[in-house]
DNA sequence: CGCTATAATATTGTATACAGATTGAAACGG
DNA sequence: CCGTTTCAATCTGTATACAATATTATAGCG
């Protein structure tokens, strides 16, 4: 079965959630020990986790001095949204490039099935939704290397997530407006004019103006 | 001193230069106890060397079989290119926006440099003025996460220099062409139109259809 | 009282040890 | 002769041990 957990990655779960959850505040030195001694492991796969977290950019790792959290500001999720956009921007032309790949049916119910969620304010499912809606054109690009790098940028953001619980009057215009675009980005994708797909998945819809909401994807 | 170097980054350069000589062949089981018993050191920072190398998809990690070498197939070399190329448009975008930042006379002495070592057909310090010169609108951009990314998806590519022994009547007119670029993009980001600076680079510089050549950045 | 030097403590990087899983080969049955 | 089962050897994942380095605490001195 593929459902094999190392330890390495129950740590790797245990720290991106103890950073996202605020409890390890940014900044500040990781001590091994009160690692192991929480998760009563020993050092070997929670210094595999720090230094996976390290080579990602979760977390700093200075030589001989140890590992350190860092601040996910402001700024490096707009650097990180800009790249996505970018990114995603490639996967959409590339995937017009093999419409025999690209499922736009598929991505027509998923957006209908995000209309339904946003109508009835019940966003369970949304997150995993739009994931599924973008994977569509990600995964029709051919690219493997754009699709693993994709994953890859996403899992920084999407640990926001469970910080923001922001009224339900604030979230539903959003998801309405984002959805709206996805509708519009599978439009474009009928139209066929590359670079206004191109400019709109990256300007518009990875805009980061809403960025503190787009954290959903 | 920056120089501290751990038994892991040691073991690290032993196997991509196992990897790119052509003494580690493709899609084949990597022996840990081998290297261990080569360098004359214990698993632990082999293994932390490996699991780097797999994240970053150099060699692959199958949970309880081992890491396997992966071939650096033409396909996966144009993938990179492309999201190289993608990227590196990008930075050159930002960095029109950030002038200040942007030093063209280093761009230019940098690329005088370049075609004085092609004229005397001294390829010794190609590849390391090219990448400064490409460094240059890289660092000017000013995403942090955007330069580190292009850093490790440059490692890649770079080891197969050393594969390459082209003869010289191939290598000069692919490198004279090359630096022609470079100036043409010096041009271009003086011009000041973005869109123009974004697909030069990103559909010229790095076609990929000299890939086998492009190598040397 | 503040600063430097030195000793004690904690932490990192690496080595070694061990249990469970995987592989491959021999033994067995159809 | 081919497929299955059993068992030994190998290898991975994790735990523990230890030496070198870094940090903190203490003592000495101006």
């Amino acid at each position: 079965m593929a459902t094999y957990r190392s330890l390495k990655d129950l740590v790797y779960d245990h720290i991106t959630a103890e950073i996202s959850s605020g409890r390890l505040k940014p900044n500040v030195a990781i001590n091994e020990a009160a690692i192991c001694a929480d998760l009563e492991i020993s050092r070997t796969p929670v210094r595999e986790a720090l230094m996976q977290l390290a080579h990602e950019g979760y977390i700093d790792h200075i030589p001989r001095r140890g590992f350190f959290t860092r601040a996910l500001t402001p700024e490096r999720i707009r650097n990180i949204y800009a790249i996505i956009g970018d990114l995603e921007a490639m996967a959409a032309v590339l995937a017009m490039g093999r419409p025999e790949h690209l499922d736009l049916d598929k991505m027509r119910s998923l957006a209908t099935e995000i209309d339904r969620g946003i109508e009835a304010h019940n966003y369970e499912a949304y997150h995993s939704l739009q994931y599924a809606f973008h994977d569509q054109f990600i995964q029709a690009s051919g690219n493997e290397e754009l699709i693993r790098l994709l994953a890859n940028l996403k899992k920084f953001l999407v640990q926001l997530n469970y910080l923001r619980n922001t009224g339900d009057e604030v979230i539903h215009p959003v998801l309405v407006k984002m959805n709206h675009e996805h509708w519009q980005i599978i439009r474009l994708l009928e139209g066929g004019d590359r670079e206004a797909v191109r400019a709109f998945v990256r300007d518009v819809h990875w805009s980061g103006d809403y960025a503190p909401f787009h954290t959903f994807i």
